[in-house]
DNA sequence: ATAATTAACTATAACGTTATAGCTAACAAA
DNA sequence: TTTGTTAGCTATAACGTTATAGTTAATTAT
């Protein structure tokens, strides 16, 4: 029932001025021992603790990262979202969440809202909608406020900011190269609609790898889903799509842009009686909880959140703490890792 | 480039004062027409807005909520963060996370930081740690700075306040039962310790059930898994304890307080060759992504994330906003329902 | 004894708002 | 003419801090 304790009611109470509370508190050698340690002692009796929200008007820093990312109830953001908080508490500054739900309003209604003085410093992810419509001005008037931003794993080159990545192409085609090297000629992707970049890179990855092989590219192993808001839509048009691929042709080997895709194809290959990994093996993106526990149990590749978390953090306290020049930007691109499990 | 415009500015510019700028954009009648419609004008093409930290050290508001949870990366968790950044933002009110790590001591700091003028109100479930330390002072100050709390999943009695929970003892004595109408009598029970109210109320559902059914109790079938921070060990802990229990008795059933303790007995279970539900028929608490994509997929109890967030939301913002009195507290009570899949 | 120095404190402005009270000129009423 | 009213604006304080620039009184130097 007791209201915080300001510098100004321990003045009175003392009968010394709000200058000398401060200065004190901050133990300056300004003030006489004495009075010093008598203020320290009230103080710390009556829990004293400074006010934030005055510093940060005072300061104009409010200590305070905001993070946007497209959903919360998903693997990969959650484990981004746990090191960012995880990393800037270490490094005394507070998180604030805002989730855009892929929508492009939402993204800049959440911009704006941090923007507005609630925090020092921005890192997302774009939404999908936003990609879809290419309209980055919420990001662009964000930056001309000094404020810096980072980009993280959805990122698009015409902004200038820093950027955490993964090689997403790369690692597209070094796990078609695996399921090459095992003999495997006919693989399905399961990918996501063109604007999606991580989805597109790890098409080209894919592609690049079957060139490579002398493999001639089929569109009929190519499933883009076609993402719909509400993921049941969105999963049954998968599951549909899939079935008729395998009865139309011959597949030996799936890969997957995210575990939620491949999850789906090993329902539908079971359905089907389809055996996993022998007559089709499957390597997925995202390393989550759904690879560990379904049985088989998915081969993954790993985009290390933890570790995307971490940098995203890092590059951004870096500029807010003045370690980096505002006006130079990093790219920094973290290396997946193939995890073998059953389904490969 | 630029920073924020401010209303000093704006009134400088146009060679007003600062009182009849504010005046203005609040479309006051005490500012004549002409001058407020040329102010407002300047305002909009300036892009003013008004600086949230200054308006919340003035009003003593910072339309703020903070979240302190014990683990992000966590389906249950995100699921109610999600549903109360939802809540929240439809209401004017924004959300700052922060996660405890099932720790004591982060919790206290959590709280500490976030009563320090960031929030108007807290919204938390309780570390594990703290739990089994039986310390809530941290939550006491909070209350007694008049900083309302809703605590939510993981509550105790002791603290005042407004909590939302799931009917877990009915719910687990509900699963249990049809189980037992399934013919299934020596069913196993994967729980927590004992510190874990949740956890706890489960084992009494379970017991409970049993006994309306004369069955008796056999201690060997109640595991209650040791947690470990690092789940690595913890859930070799759980496998070991499970192998041995299936192998020196009969087990027809197992009711799992989580999904992530169901998927691995799953692994057990098809280790041992054991199928599932034939053998042994599986029912867990936690509605999430691995009983959905787990083969055979798991029958669940939902404990209904989002409705649990909302409540505590609304509970909130209603507490904050003067809707409910200061001293009165609710208990709400949200019902499981039981989702039947595969496995039972 | 006078000036210079220092110790110990205080007053003030500023961060960006808003609410309250106050001021001025113009006009109306008596 | 004198007083009263109103429209339209401004000044001020306050929210809780801190940094800068004073202000004393006592001590030291010359």
């Amino acid at each position: 029932m007791i209201r915080r304790i300001t510098l100004k009611e321990i003045a009175n109470e003392l009968n010394v001025s709000i200058s000398t509370v401060s200065k004190s508190l901050k133990d300056s050698h300004e003030i006489g021992l004495e009075t010093r340690e008598k203020i320290k002692a009230f103080a710390k009796a009556h829990n004293y603790r400074p006010n934030n929200i005055a510093l940060s008007l005072k300061n104009r820093k409010t200590k305070t990262i905001g993070v946007i990312i497209p959903e919360i109830v998903h693997h990969f953001f959650s484990i981004v979202i746990n090191s960012i908080e995880k990393f800037s508490t270490e490094n005394g500054y507070n998180v604030i969440i805002a989730v855009s739900n892929e929508s492009f309003e939402k993204e800049v209604l959440n911009m704006e809202t941090l923007a507005n003085g609630h925090i020092d410093g921005i890192i997302m992810s774009i939404a999908k909608e936003t990609l879809k419509k290419q309209d980055f001005h919420h990001i662009k008037e964000t930056i001309d406020l000094v404020i810096p931003v980072v980009l993280f794993d959805r990122v698009i080159s015409e902004i200038k900011c820093d950027k955490v990545i993964v090689n997403d192409k790369q690692a597209a085609k070094e796990a078609t190269q695996v399921l090459i090297d095992d003999k495997r000629e006919n693989i399905l992707l399961l990918t996501s609609e063109d604007y999606v970049s991580v989805g597109n890179l790890r098409t080209e990855g894919y592609l690049e790898a079957l060139k490579d092989n002398d493999i001639e590219p089929n569109s009929n192993l190519i499933i883009k889903v076609k993402d719909k808001k509400g993921s049941q839509l969105e999963m049954s048009y998968l599951e549909d799509e899939l079935e008729k691929a395998i009865k139309s042709q011959k597949v030996d080997a799936i890969l997957g842009v995210n575990e939620i895709y491949a999850g789906s194809a090993l329902k539908v290959l079971k359905k089907n009686n389809v055996s996993v990994p022998k007559e089709i093996s499957i390597i997925s993106f995202t390393d989550g909880v759904i690879s560990r526990y379904s049985s088989p149990s998915l081969s993954t590749i790993s985009q290390h959140g933890e570790i995307m978390g971490e940098r995203s953090a890092e590059l951004l306290i870096n500029k807010l703490t003045g370690k980096t020049s505002s006006n130079e930007f990093k790219t920094e691109i973290i290396n997946c890792s193939l995890i073998k499990r059953e389904s490969s």
